[in-house]
DNA sequence: CTAAGACCTGACATTGACGTCAGAGGCAAG
DNA sequence: CTTGCCTCTGACGTCAATGTCAGGTCTTAG
């Protein structure tokens, strides 16, 4: 298929694709006038892409862990492994802070509530 | 205290402090040369504004959130309300986004793991 | 009084993942 | 062959929180 085929695909903007080849982290073929095609394959791997972008992964560290991704069967240098683990406990980490957030969010929202159901109540 | 002192009990830069307030996020009183001056209690405030900071709120929907946290006791107006309950929900969708994420990195952990002790058993 | 260090305002710089536009070529339908 | 849509490269724009620098004022220890 071709750049827009799978942007509509996997939800994102052309745009995006054309700079995910520029970070590295999407391979595509060409056809004799440069056109891009892609495969059906290639609509989760950027559907992954997203996916660590969206959990806070920078393009130089997806392109540092998708080696992992593409030939786990091979031994991955010692970095790209680390570096995966890593980014695995940041993202836990980033969780905590979240459910934090949450909680006191929660607590304004409870407090809100009180305060409203007193000053019209029913 | 002074900008010096809370920046360095907050965690936080000089400068944020200054585009706190900027930003309606943060009010100091000031002393008669122009210096900004803060109570003990505006520490915990910049704490929380840090919180939402890390829980992706933008500096105006803070300012638009923070009426219910400073006067919870007031009615305030529903929109505020409405956008506390609103930024709640999309931390929770966040998570979830986060806990998927993981997911995906754990399974990519061990199924590297499994071909790393293959290749170096013991 | 004086020097060091904190503070002031204002302004420009940075970073990263895109949006957007321009100018040119490719391709299928009529 | 033309019309319309898709694609190409390259380049500049954006946004938001913060860094950084300049030039000047304030405060405080000695």
């Amino acid at each position: 298929m071709r750049i827009g085929e799978l942007a509509t695909r996997a939800g994102v903007s052309v745009r995006s694709l054309r700079y995910y080849e520029e970070q590295g982290l999407l391979i595509s073929t060409r056809s004799p006038s440069g056109q891009r095609h892609y495969t059906d394959g290639e609509v989760e791997r950027v559907q992954l892409i997203q996916r660590l972008y969206a959990a806070g992964l920078s393009s130089r560290t997806i392109a540092e862990v998708l080696p992992c991704v593409d030939s786990p069967s091979e031994r991955n240098s010692d970095e790209a492994f680390e570096r995966l683990v890593q980014e695995r406990d940041r993202i836990s980490r980033h969780i905590d802070e979240l459910l934090r957030a949450r909680d006191a969010l929660d607590r304004v929202v409870d407090v809100n509530r009180a305060h409203r159901a007193q000053l019209t109540p029913r």
